[in-house]
DNA sequence: GCCAACGTTGGC
DNA sequence: GCCAACGTTGGC
């Protein structure tokens, strides 16, 4: 299983959102960027998701799962990009702010912090131990 | 194919 | 509200 990190500004779309979708989800679209359409191509069934808001609250908020694999973006006139379906899983018991992924240096690689631009980016298997125990009290 | 101008994202 | 980073567009 591979790991990822999803970034909405919480007053467009938020994890409370995402809750009342439900166990049938819904989709994760209006990706314009290629980098970011690549690692939407690259989500398997079963994969998980951190869920990052941001400019409001700049923090990982909880986890939800890929439960259907890339498909044209509906929203794309172009059909250039595409969306995949991700479902509610969990709110992290105490989120995890960007400040605190900052200080840790275990997690200085990670393209939340380089490439702050982009919104969906994959997260290796360590960091996401290292960020699920810091979400712990 | 280069690059200046412009638009957008997102942290501060 | 500002600005850095960076992606996109369009003239040449």
């Amino acid at each position: 299983m591979k790991y990822w990190l999803l970034k909405s500004e919480p007053d467009v779309w938020s994890i409370e959102q995402q809750e009342k979708t439900g166990a049938k989800g819904s989709p994760w679209d209006g990706v314009r960027n290629y980098q970011a359409a690549k690692n939407l191509k690259n989500m398997k069934k079963g994969d998980h998701c951190f869920f990052y808001h941001s400019n409001i609250g700049k923090e990982i908020v909880g986890i939800v799962e890929v439960i259907k694999e890339y498909y044209p973006d509906k929203t794309d006139q172009s059909q250039r990009f595409v969306a995949v379906t991700v479902k509610f899983l969990k709110k992290l018991v105490k989120p995890i702010k960007l400040e605190e992924i900052k200080k840790n240096k275990q997690l200085s690689h990670l393209s939340l912090i380089k490439q702050s631009r982009l919104s969906v980016m994959p997260i290796d298997s360590k960091s996401w131990k290292i960020l699920n125990n810091m979400s712990k009290i």
